[in-house]
DNA sequence: CTGTTAGCGCTTTCAT
DNA sequence: ATGAAAGCGCTAACAG
């Protein structure tokens, strides 16, 4: 029921090492001893035991992967990306999720280290001074994405500029002839995806030459209810503001409000135009389909790995410490109309 | 950098062992002892190995999740819902993703068993001979979850009644008035969600004295896209079929049917009502909000895993191997409109 | 090319 | 109540 090396080794006539060897490194074994070793492997029924071989190895092939709410559709795919690109490069993923709740994000890289990966990607959350005590013990390579570093130590960052990513949004919706444009943004003490997005939407209006109203904001927490809820909010206040256009800070607010939107007899995008954040894979699936900006995740997690993977072997890891944004990209689709110019 | 129990009984003047009894089976040591070893422990700031403490203990807490595709939402809501039972068991959650594709199915039992999990969790996939080799010599306890064993090896499963469920779900659509009912199925196939769930709707339409049609029903792989062709097919035929609700056999085939439905100028419920199945968390956030029918993934989770723990316990672990049926229920939103009796 | 010998970091008898 | 010693299953020098 369970077998060993030791008993592929008896099985085939050779000694362990030799097993090991077989599966480690077949080219420093004769070609018949190999024969023979796989054979006792199949005939036993053999697979290497992963614990002991990592205890023994000092490394488990694993990265470890730090996420927030795995039921946010969004880390979903996000786990989906990054897992594909790390079994690409051989690496398993070993994941924690810490369901929000900080005290759980810091357990996990007392986790992670406890299960001794060999490399951890933390995402979407910022990295603050809390985290120094735990990184300082760490003694193995981290990298972000989608978020980046505020603490002590400078940790090497994989994102999308999301101050310009808002401003496109904003200088898209603009060139679609919207100058009323409200926001439905994410807490401004999120220094990730709060006031970075609405600084970007700000900036985009000033661009424009478009004045900025405080009547045009409304915060939620990137949920639905909460999108909805804001945009109830935004519409008490519609008279005055004669908005043509909200965007949202993410997709799942987006959809919320244009529910709120149907629910008051409002058309989308006929009346009101509406533009989310993350391209989830709902934005295809409602009515009308949503327009939104898209985040390169895969590539993101194709870099942070290829760092991780450097970083591993490199042990005197020179690292960058820097933040690489990476281009995002509008995806257009049936939740934004044209306002046609008045002559 | 790497700090082991060693160095902790150093620190605090006693035997590495004495240091594991603090961490294991504190009521074995002296309350000074502890006090002097837990300061050692923070002050170096020790955590264990569970890699080594997993090789050495021969077990390692951890349960194994084997599920297909991750990002297929309804896994991640299960893997959510799984997660959280474990870890109010004191287990942690080894996931291993498919990603769909067989081989890796059986890769994935091979992997867990490598990493020593305690148990495993296999989800929603029919267990089939092609098991068979594997589970002969997994040596670790295997339970399923939305679906059952079709091999020869009799595994315990957690699951609701396909056929029941969607018999009832079409009988819902009858007591709304309904008489012409269609079905998206999956493919008929798929032993677990397509040919049972078909089977359901049959019998629902049977029971209410309705002949059944071939014309009536198409066929999916349960994403949006095919929901939106298998529509399109119906609409070809809704001449003759003159359907008044149509029944996915999964959530994102509904929201593809009803994409499809808007396209075509007919409006959900009002022209033809749409009903899904397994009430995911985007079937709220459409427009329509979907009725779709419910299964108790938390409950299931949890008695799995109450299952799994009492099986890893009673080495002696007599399988009951039989399949245990939980309740579903089918939750009424809006996408379903009540046809007044014709008088 | 292959076997021997030490561990990897922790738990667990068995003594004391 | 605590320590010494053996070992979990595997890998990695070091010999030969």
């Amino acid at each position: 029921m369970k077998v060993t090396i030791r008993d592929v080794a008896n099985h085939a006539g050779v000694s362990p090492a030799t097993v090991s060897r077989v599966l480690n490194t077949p080219e420093l074994v004769s070609e018949e001893t190999k024969q023979v070793v796989q054979e006792a492997i199949a005939a036993l029924g053999f697979s290497p035991n992963a614990i002991a071989r990592g205890l023994s190895a000092q490394k488990t092939d694993t990265l470890g992967l730090l996420v927030h709410g795995l039921s946010d559709m969004f880390f979903s795919e996000l786990y989906v990306g990054i897992e594909e690109v790390a079994r690409n490069n051989g690496m398993k993923v070993l994941l924690f999720d810490s369901h929000h709740g900080l005290d759980r994000a810091q357990d996990g890289f007392t986790f992670l280290k406890q299960h001794q990966v060999d490399g951890i990607i933390f995402t979407s959350r910022p990295v603050t001074v809390d985290y120094d005590p735990i990184l300082s013990r760490l003694g193995i390579p981290v990298v972000l994405t989608l978020t980046q570093s505020y603490g002590k130590f400078p940790l090497t960052a994989f994102k999308v500029d999301d101050v310009r990513a808002c401003f496109d949004a904003v200088s898209y919706l603009v060139s679609r002839g919207h100058r009323r444009i409200g926001m439905i943004s994410g807490p401004l003490d999120d220094i990730i995806a709060g006031a970075p997005r609405f600084e970007g939407y700000k900036k985009g209006l000033q661009h424009a030459s478009i004045p900025f109203c405080e009547d045009w904001k409304e915060f939620g927490n990137y949920r639905f209810e909460h999108g909805y809820l804001a945009m109830s909010r935004l519409l008490e206040k519609q008279e005055q503001n004669q908005l043509t256009a909200v965007f949202a800070a993410s997709d799942t607010m987006a959809i919320g409000a244009m529910r709120c939107l149907y629910d008051r007899g409002l058309r989308v995008p006929d009346d009101i135009s509406v533009m989310g954040f993350d391209n989830l894979r709902i934005a295809q699936m409602v009515t009308p389909t949503l327009t939104t900006v898209a985040q390169p995740i895969k590539q993101i997690g194709e870099l942070a790995i290829e760092y991780l993977l450097q970083a591993i072997q490199n042990q005197n890891a020179q690292i960058d410490g820097g933040i690489h944004y990476l281009p995002h990209r509008i995806v257009e689709r049936e939740s934004v109309r044209m306002i046609p110019v008045n002559t």
